[in-house]
DNA sequence: GTTCTTATTAGGAATTATTCCGAATAAGAA
DNA sequence: TTCTTATTCGGAATAATTCCTAATAAGAAC
């Protein structure tokens, strides 16, 4: 199937790639911001194209689901008191993990890694 | 509040330990299959009380919402054949990242990490 | 064992998130 | 500019989950 580009689509990937991190309900609202006229069936049907088309993808943590634009590759720190998720760089933890290509007989093709604590902002007025 | 050992709950739990790794929908008809007469709602609430208890918890994979007991920490293997979730052992894995307590500035309290690949079994059709 | 408080239940209604549908529109190839 | 058909809107349909209420029963106190 020959694939489009409409406002519609440009606007819903805007709005992904703008806010980092966003649930399906922070989509709707941004994208509504920008064109309230803009269904959300629309919406729906376009973040799915997107994610089959790979140009974002969706990952869950702490019961809470979140899309974002893929780029380099990178894992996911979420805060337990202020519930902000931050982007880890890479490239330390594939030290640790990116050479794991097997275990337990099982072939290894993607890993996914979550980690959850308390942010550097948090730690700060903690300590004040 | 008090909380109260019913014959539901019970059945509830006995399900999703039976079952090791259960979808809410693999839960209501296992719970129904003991007994037909507990109802979705009491199904769901308990599945509910459970993870506030910590008895169980709940994750997802692949877009597959899982509910397993409490047991012994452990990482998941998801196969992308046939869909099989396995527990891998902590241990081998613990040794890389068990002693990572801080990164980027943020401190680390639990890490996550879902893999995924071709797990053994389908490893060994595909061989043949 | 009996009584009593109140957490829990069944079952259906209500709510919420997501998908489906069909006629109208518009992207983009020719 | 024409033409094909992917995409759109917007509301209906669906599916998953939670809420509600009177009835029940767990388990503490006696």
């Amino acid at each position: 199937m020959q694939r489009r580009n409409t406002d519609q689509k440009r606007v819903v990937l805007q709005c992904i790639d703008c806010l980092g991190h966003a649930t399906m309900e922070q989509v709707i609202e941004n994208v509504h911001d920008i064109d309230s006229s803009i269904s959300k069936s629309t919406i729906y049907r376009n973040v799915n194209v997107l994610l089959t088309e790979k140009v974002i993808k969706k990952f869950k943590m702490n019961q809470v689901e979140v899309y974002e634009t893929i780029k380099e590759k990178h894992y996911h720190f979420m805060c337990k008191e202020c519930g902000h998720i931050s982007d880890l760089n890479a490239k330390e933890l594939d030290e640790r993990f990116g050479n794991l290509k097997e275990i337990e007989g099982n072939q290894i093709e993607e890993v996914e890694i979550y980690f959850s604590g308390i942010c550097k902002n948090c730690l700060k007025k903690k300590n004040n």
